[in-house]
DNA sequence: CGTCGAAACGGACCGCAGTCCGTTTGTATT
DNA sequence: AATACAAACGGACTGCGGTCCGTTTCGACG
């Protein structure tokens, strides 16, 4: 098999490395919701239309961004150090992994919203994180439809029901708490 | 005590009456997000300004809408028939409740999309269905720390999660069925 | 090295959310 | 009923996301 159909001429690929890293300077300069997408093709020193023409949108621009921290995530997963990456007992693995993943959404809880729905979740190297839970829970021989059981553990993580939450009060520590309880829960079976 | 501070002014009720009819008859003639904010305003008779004084932003405006349905939703749970109305046994309620949750986040989710974070789910009535499951954990002697199950629970039957698994092509009896279940595992303790 | 087609470019242009401020209207008071 | 003031109104205006299309550039091939 070749690779993708069109290998994306020299210039393009360029002008998108120009893009992205213009458009993490911006955004670590003033946040991310106060910077344009022509202060973006500014500062690359392209034409707002390539700006469009490579992300189809501001979400997909930020949702590129994304993809790009989320990668050096999974790579930790995969590959880095225990309990994290492999090496350490499925369990463990489970509960260091939900605690990394809420922090992470956590940190990146801006750029999340501006991807919109575009967002990692979505399309590209999409559900890793589920895979990843749905393989933890089978390895700990948890019965029932893991994939659902996946979604289920994982839904709380996510950026905006955390945030929600830390706005109401409710301290970091805890949810961290409700996590291992919540997985504690579901693999006692 | 007094009511709110400012009654508000006869015309001023009457705009928001006028507008949010409005609003409801465009979104249903076209889709929601085909509905702007000047149409809005010139169907109801009104200045664009008047609009965003009301309800602040788009947002502002399809959460009002929301909340509408939400209040609706939320006396069929609180004084409507078995199994979801008070009557049945909490172990019975919960397990209505969840399901038809799931249905009211999928039937508005285009609605919820549109509200953004000022939906239903932030300040005003807010977290009902929070306070409802955790009611309900409480009475079924779910030990542990309630208020998070009760989040983490509901976290699963959010618009944005269940749509991205029925658009991966998860039917949306399984997604019934993994509520079930979930709710029979944490309650067994 | 010259030619040619496809892909990328750029920036004028459009529509809509949201703001601003001078004007109008409702209501409390005497 | 007249007055006065706060609150509401309306629509011109701004800024940004997104599109369109004529022009330029890349790179494949003879």
């Amino acid at each position: 098999m070749a690779d993708q159909p069109a290998p994306e001429r020299a210039d393009a690929q360029r002008n998108r490395r120009a893009l992205l890293e213009a458009a993490a300077e911006l955004i670590d300069r003033c946040s991310v919701e106060n910077v344009t997408m022509d202060a973006v093709a500014q500062r690359a020193g392209v034409g707002k239309g390539t700006v469009f023409r490579r992300f189809g949108s501001r979400e997909g621009l930020m949702a590129a961004l994304l993809d790009h921290s989320e990668r050096e995530w999974q790579h930790a997963v995969m590959a880095g150090p225990p309990p994290l990456g492999p090496g350490a007992a499925p369990c463990a693995r489970l509960h260091a992994f939900g605690e990394s993943r809420l922090r992470l959404n956590l940190r990146h809880s801006a750029l999340i919203r501006a991807a919109g729905h575009t967002g990692s979740r979505s399309v590209p190297a999409a559900s890793f994180a589920q895979l990843h839970v749905r393989h933890l829970l089978t390895a700990l021989e948890v019965p029932g439809d893991v994939a659902y059981l996946a979604v289920a553990l994982l839904a709380p993580l996510e950026g905006p029901i955390v945030q929600q939450q830390l706005r109401e009060g409710v301290p970091i520590e805890r949810l961290e708490a409700g996590w291992h309880d919540l997985v504690d829960r579901l693999v006692r079976a």
